[in-house]
DNA sequence: ATACAATTGCAAACAATTTGCAATTGGAAA
DNA sequence: TTTCCAATTGCAAATTGTTTGCAATTGTAT
C-alpha cells in the first residue's frame, strides 16, 4: 500500500498537477489487482463523483506517463492497470479467471529477438497475454 | 497464394458455409501482409459490396474458427489479420511500421510458464507484440 | 494574494461495433 | 433435380465505448 505522500510523488515525477481526482483515481488504481474497463474502475469512484471523462482524460495521460498500461484481453473493450510492475497475464478464456505472472527468461529472449531484427534496435515496451482454460473450468 | 479449392477447404473443415462472402473476405485476407481494421478490410471489398455488417460476422465466426485472430496494436480499433502461419509483430510506435516475427525460443519459454501456473495446466493461444522505434525513424 | 495555465464537469458528438428482422442462399435430403 | 430449412446476408436502427468543445474551477509558481 502506497502512503499519501508516495502517490503525490507519483504525480509529480510525471509533472502532473496533484488534484484530487487524480489522486482518487491513482489510489483507485492502487487497488485493484487486475485489468479493467474504463466503465468498470468508474464505478469504484462512484462516492467520488468523478466524472467518466476525467477518468478516461486521467488515464490518457497517466499512460502517456508510463503509469499505467493497456492490456489486451481479447474483449470488446479497453482494459487498465497500473504499470508500476511490469508482468503478463494468463486469462481463462471461459470463466475470465486471471493470473499474474514475471518471466525474466522471457524478458531476455525479447531481447534477443530485437537483436536480430533489420529494421528495429530497441524495444520500448511489449505486450504478452496467454489465454486458455483454468484448469477449473477444463 | 491459395487456390480457391484450398480456400474452399479452408471453410469445410470449419464448417461454415461455402458463400460468397466469405470467399471474397477469404482471399482478400490472404492478401493482406499485416494486421487491418474491419473498416481498412472493408474499403478492400469495396468492389463486391459486402456489407460492413456481414464482414463483422465474418471475422468473428473465422475468429471462432481460428483462421483469424486479433492483434493489439494498442491503437483505437481492433485489427485483424489471417491466423494460418503463427506469427508476433514488432510496431513502430512513430512511423506504424511492422516487421513480423516467429521464434522458436519464445514459444518454449510459453510453455514452461504454463507448467508453472497454479491455475492453468495449458495455453490455447498467446499474444506478444513488441513496439518500439524503428531504426529510420531513431 | 494574484495570475494563468492546467484540469475538470457537463452536454453533445462520434466512431466502432452490435442487434433485429425480413429476404436470400447453400447444401442436405427426398 | 427439386424441395426444404437452417444458416447467412443486407439494411436500418440501436448500442457501446470513447472523444470533443467550452465555460467554470483548481493548483501552483510568482
Ligand atoms: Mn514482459
Ligand atoms: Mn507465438
Ligand atoms: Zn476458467
Ligand atoms: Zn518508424
Amino acid at each position: 500500500m502506497k502512503t499519501k505522500v508516495e502517490i503525490k510523488n507519483l504525480l509529480q515525477n510525471a509533472k502532473l498537477k496533484n488534484t484530487t481526482p487524480r489522486v482518487v483515481i491513482l489510489e483507485t488504481l492502487l487497488n485493484i489487482k487486475h485489468p479493467e474497463t474504463a466503465g468498470e474502475i468508474h464505478k469504484r469512484l462512484k462516492k467520488n463523483k468523478i466524472d467518466l471523462v476525467t477518468l478516461y482524460r486521467t488515464l490518457a495521460s497517466f499512460e502517456k506517463n508510463k503509469l499505467v498500461k493497456r492490456v489486451d484481453l481479447h474483449k470488446d473493450a479497453i482494459y487498465y492497470e497500473l504499470d508500476l510492475d511490469h508482468h503478463h497475464h494468463i486469462v481463462c478464456t471461459k470463466c475470465n479467471k486471471l493470473e499474474r505472472f514475471e518471466n525474466s527468461e522471457i524478458e531476455k529472449v525479447l531481447n534477443k529477438i530485437i537483436s536480430k531484427s533489420v529494421k528495429f534496435k530497441n524495444i520500448k515496451e511489449h505486450s504478452l497475454e496467454l489465454f486458455g482454460i483454468c484448469k477449473k473450468c477444463a
